[in-house]
Parts: structure tokens; sequence; C-alpha cells
DNA sequence: CTCATTTTTTAACATTTGTAAAATGTTGCG
DNA sequence: CGCAACATTTTACAAATGTTAAAAAATGAG
């Protein structure tokens, strides 16, 4: 399980020491394409690793879905809201493929931060790599068009090109399916 | 000193302890209106809390700036980049009033995360709310046409719509700044 | 207070994107 | 295979937003 750890980018900065903490609480799980591992409207108590396949994050609006995030091999997968306030989230996480998780319960996580100063600095680290990201899409999103988007989320991430349906794209692009259509259409 | 702090949301969890050591590497300052405090493609080595004034953080585009945050009493200042990655930054802040603010050297705030857990779970919880409530406007511009952005704002920010030039907040909602005029022209 | 500067609004027109519906393409299962 | 379900593209039209320019309003320095 330490060496599963160690290949995966999140926690190759732990030392031996706290992987093996951090190991004693993990539980690896399997779940087929289409399995709803984050809901919606509820607490979720467990926090994931995605070893092996692909998810996406979304919410349910009136009359559509809009995926607002992508995650692939060495993702980490939680509640916002639960993990961070306790409180039931506001995004749903769905596998796109079947795939190989890793599973640690939140409170066994805020147990190792509370007492060990490095896994504190870890989950530290992790929120500081989801902001930072965050916000550069935020940017993004302002200083360029549909159309770059799409170029760029092409260039950066090829392997989701292949395997996720663009109707996912073009929402977590912010356009409809139709706009995402035309682009690509014109960059042929 | 510490009982400035104790007034500020972000540290009312703090200890006295924490607190102490803290404010050891405090020092308040003073800046006009107009200030840049945070500079895009600098290293920028200091963190701020924000007394009391109002600040904008905004990227310099090709011919416009797009102002993508605001920080009122109470919020925290930094060069994202430089705090995460020790790297240039992108953003601009600028002191849109004349402003009080306690200056914290970054290495300071660090030594403090490496030897003191309490320390390490403050700026873990901090990196935690800033990336929810960002999250949160990432969906937000999704869901919501400019209109109901609009009305949110002036919800949410009353002190804001006041103080602060609608070409800025025309930019933070995403539109240009002769369609926020249509909006509000339009919710008379 | 007055003038110069900046900000905000308004107008006319162009462009982008959205909506709805039909056509085409793809996938998986019996 | 061949059908059914789903995904993608295309078309025609509608709605929203952008661009440019000018007028009106607000702000601030002297």
């Amino acid at each position: 399980m330490i060496e599963k750890l160690k290949n995966i980018a999140f926690f190759t900065s732990l030392s031996d020491n706290s992987l093996h903490e951090l190991s004693a609480h993990i539980e690896p799980v399997k779940h087929k394409k289409g399995t709803i591992i984050i809901h919606a409207d509820k607490v979720e108590p467990y926090f994931y690793v995605l070893e092996k396949g692909i998810a996406r994050a979304y919410c349910e609006g009136e009359n559509q879905q809009i995926t607002f995030w992508f995650g692939q091999s060495g993702s980490v997968l939680f509640s916002f809201n639960s993990y961070i306030n306790n409180r039931p989230g506001y995004e749903n996480i769905e596998l796109l493929e079947n795939s190989s998780l890793l599973k640690i319960k939140l409170g066994d996580l805020f147990s190792l931060y509370e007492h060990n100063p490095e896994m504190a600095n870890w989950g530290r680290k992790m929120a500081e790599q989801e902001l930072i990201a965050t916000e550069r899409r935020l940017i993004d999103r302002a200083f360029k068009g549909a159309a770059e988007r799409y170029q760029e989320f092409v260039a950066q991430s090829p392997e989701l090109i292949k395997r996720v349906a663009l109707k996912h794209i073009a929402s977590y692009l912010g356009v409809t399916q139709v706009t995402l259509s035309r682009i690509r259409a014109a960059s042929k």
C-alpha cells in the first residue's frame, strides 16, 4: 500500500512514517463506470484518491448538468463542503470508466491532521494546489474565448478528449454542445 | 496586536499562544489609495491582512484589466503563486482606498507552519475557505446569467457596490461595462 | 466653485452564442 | 447482424452580449 501511495504525485513528499500512518486507514475499492461516488446534498464521509479511471464533478441544474471538474489517475475526489465545512455538498462525482480508488474516512484524515504536523501541511498544500488551479480556470475563462479554451484543453488533456463525452467537455468549457461542435468544425 | 488579530475572522480560532507567536512577526502598515501592494510577474515575499479599506486583484490583459477578486476588512492579500509555489504571480492587488494592513513575511509564516501544528492547520483552513469560495464562483458563473450574478453581488456585498467603480464590478462579473449598465437600467 | 478628468450611460450596429429540431454517427446488446 | 439508445453535428432562427462612439453625469484638484 505504501508503494502504491508513492506512485501518486500528491503523496510523494510524505515521509515513510506518515505514509505508514496514512496507509493504515486506506481501503482500496473498485467501482463500475457510471457510479456516483459523491452525492450532492449529502455529507459524504469519505475522501478518495483515483488510482485508475476518469471522473467528473457536476452540479444538477434545472434542465442540465454542469460539469466543472475532471479527475484522472492521481486526482483526489471528495465533497468540498463535506470535507471543509462538514455540510452537505453541492457536487456529484461520477466515475466515467470502471475505476480503482483508495478510500479514506474523513474523520481518520482529520485525526492525522491534528496529531501529525506533516499531514497537516500535506492537507494545506493539497488545498493550495486545488485553489491555484481553480482560480486559474476562473481567470482563463475571463480572458480567453471558448475556442481558445478548447484548444488548450486538447493540448493539456489529450487523454480526456479521447475518453470523455463531448457534452461533458462542452459544459466544462462553459459553452453548449452546439457551440463546441462549431468550434471543432472551424478548427479542421 | 493580539487584540487586533482577535477581531479578524480568520484568526478567531487560534489559541493565545499561537496569536502571540504570530504577532511577533506582524508589522502594521498604511498605504494610500491606488497603491499596488502585490505585483504580477514578481515573487512577492509578504502576506497581508486588510484591516481597513478595500482592494481588488486583477490581471492585465491586452487592452483591459480583469478584476477577479475583491477584498474587504479581514481579507487576506497575497500573491497566490508566490505563497504556494515561490514563483512570480499572475495577479496585481491594488488598494482602492487608503488602507491599514498587517504585513507578515512569507518566510516567517512558513516557519510557523513547520513548527506549530495549529498554525499549519490554520493555513490549511484558510486555503480551504478560499478554495470553496473560488469554486462556487466558477460554478455560479456557469449557472447564472449576468443579471442574476449582479443582483446577488448587490445583495451579498452592499459595501462594495457603494465604494467600488462599476467598471471593476463589471469585469468581476464577467461582462463589459456596457452590459452592466444595461442590466442596471433594466432593474429599476 | 469651476474646469478638467474620469466614470457611467445610451445608442446603433456587429458578432457570438443559445435554442430547438432534424440529420447523421456511434455504441452496445440481444 | 440489426435495432435501440445515445452522442454528435448541422441548420435556421432568436436572444444576449460585444464594439464603438458620443452624450451625460460624477468626481476631484486647485
